[in-house]
DNA sequence: CACTAACCGAGACGGTACGTCCCGTCTTCGT
DNA sequence: ACGAAGACGGGACGTACCGTCTCGGTTAGTG
């Protein structure tokens, strides 16, 4: 029976200053050295009004990063289809790659990295809210390149995006390798090869 | 200009206690909630011991793994050679799988991933000394699938890796799915089909 | 422009456990082994609660002494005046000496001296605070026996006092000799002989 | 059966460096901020060599101000006796002052009183070895002043040493009043009236 | 229109851990 | 064998934050 707080009271003036201030702050000393103090001062809050409405360090960087997220979710989020899979595919990779060497980028999206690597909840809401939107475009791309013949009818999309996305994305964690547009364009061909169709006789 | 100890006065006793006792409290309490003052503590050691001889907490946690993998490091280190590539890599990565699985190496493991994510130092150490090793034991067994005439000749083998085991790493770190033999066997399927030489006529 | 914390909020009840901590360690430890620690361990408190109140160890110690010394300090605080100054001095020096012998009493007032020694700052305190009303007491006994002609009207009051009670306090301070009841009433002796007002023809 | 030090095999060299860095540490930090450590390092000496020869700081301090005042206790340390007890004192006690008023002496000898207070058995070896033969030198000098019926006969000399000098010492501990020429000068004429013999009709 | 309940800023509080300094002991090596 | 050098187990330092807990002071919505 604990007291819960009222969300109709809440100061969209504090929420937004709070966020804000996370932000910065992971981008000015990074996540490990982040504390709930240097944000409740840089946001001009006290500290009783981030933790009533959040229950981590982790929640309030995951909601400063979803709010980044969140407009251009609203719209549309679809993958350019020009029917050449392979040109889409790589146009997006390049992207990724772009987004990933974008310091800006860089900083906040490795914290949240690591704070879902150690907490199953926080990896649950990452998937739903960040990942999972962005995950049912790529898979309606490759859906319709299914539809098209370019690869395999049979392919567990899931899987697909794994194959795709999962070298690049270990390479720029854990910073084995450089990431470069042909890298990226190496990915895209290679995947294609494994996912081909079988072929017709 | 500074002062470093001397390693040659080093208790090896007093090293051996701190690692395991960090090795320990990893699994105990989890990475985040380990402190230098519990190892300190556990180990029977004071916190200055530590401090000279490691820079940070995760250094501490890096060599506590390093010195589970360095015996093993010293006997072959050699995969299985079968002449079957699909046979073998099938046998290695449900070997993957089942050691993500064993809590007992999940916990160490998914630490020190934390701590190399922020610390390209000790990235730099993994690699060097701990993911080193075991890749170059990977490439060696492709290249004689290369000479066998099983994966295409000129592929890049650091990419190859990548392409093989990324998808697995990130499916255990983000908890994405689950981890089956089936899935290992799948990921061995669409690799090789992706490696595949050109067709001679 | 330094952030001092704001007296009004202060937690009297830590402050009182705090002083009673002080007074209780420094009886059983003595002066130079009372630790911080020890104290807010023993007071049930945090450490930086008495970092927010007091500079140093000596501070607190200070304080805890005072805070015995206040009540009393409210009353009177008048020595007798029979009209006769040297029974009246005799009785006060004697009482000094059984003061100076007592346990209870010596191990703080010498933990006292020690850091006043070494503390300008708690110099200035420690003669407003402590000795200066007790030296005001002693003054306006003095002044009753010039006005009585029994010590020259023209002395330094402030000497005089130096002069009656700087042999014993030195003689207890360094143990450089007994402090008995003779002694007392010697040095009362030797004070009137040297403050005896001139003679009159 | 505790393994004592042989004292012929002590190096003269390395106990000089040690007193004499002891010396100028005392100046330049204070005596709180004093430590073995620092002792050692500044003398180019092990710290088990301080150890070994010296039970505590206080004992290394202590010996470091008698190594200053052995050469001269060798010589005479007699007082100047020109038969007008009132001038030699005086000339006395201005030099007293004068010294107390030198910070080159001041830092070390507040030091090593701080100790005394707290160390019985260094305030013994304080008497033995320091104040003794100073005092010696000035109940000689009273001494004399009692063979020329300058005070009296039967006067107790400790007694009264510490009525002539117990007011200085206490003010310039207890920093409760200023120093100077004319303080000395008074506090020997009150002394002189105390301990004037008696009338003889 | 007062009343009152909640949120808010601020920040003191009991704590835990930090990384550093120094203690006094012990060990190694060189002279 | 002593001395320099310094690593060791240990204890305390003073600081930074934790998450909880009052404090007034707004700021709604209700009676």
């Amino acid at each position: 029976m604990s007291k819960q707080p009222d969300p109709t009271r809440r100061s969209e003036r504090s929420r937004q200053a709070i966020l804000a201030a996370a932000r910065e702050l992971v981008s000015e000393v990074g996540y490990a050295k982040l504390t709930i103090e240097a944000i409740a001062a840089r946001a001009g809050v006290g500290k009783q009004t981030i933790y009533r409405w959040w229950p981590s360090k982790g929640a309030v960087v995951f909601d400063s990063i979803l709010a980044l997220s969140e407009p251009s979710a609203d719209s549309g989020m679809a993958l350019p289809d020009t029917g050449d899979i392979e040109a889409d595919l790589k146009v997006v990779m390049r992207a990724t790659v772009a987004e990933f060497a974008d310091p800006a980028f860089e900083a906040p999206i490795r914290a949240l990295t690591t704070e879902i690597i150690n907490d199953p909840g926080l990896a649950a809401q990452y998937r739903e809210k960040l990942a999972g939107p962005v995950d049912e475009a790529k898979k309606a791309r490759l859906r319709s390149a299914q539809r098209a013949g370019q690869i395999a009818a049979d392919a567990d999309l899931d899987l697909a995006l794994e194959l795709l996305y999962a070298p690049l994305f270990q390479r720029w964690l854990l910073r084995s390798g450089p990431l470069t547009p042909e890298y990226a364009d190496t990915l895209v061909d290679l995947f294609l090869k494994a996912m081909r169709p079988p072929l017709r006789h």
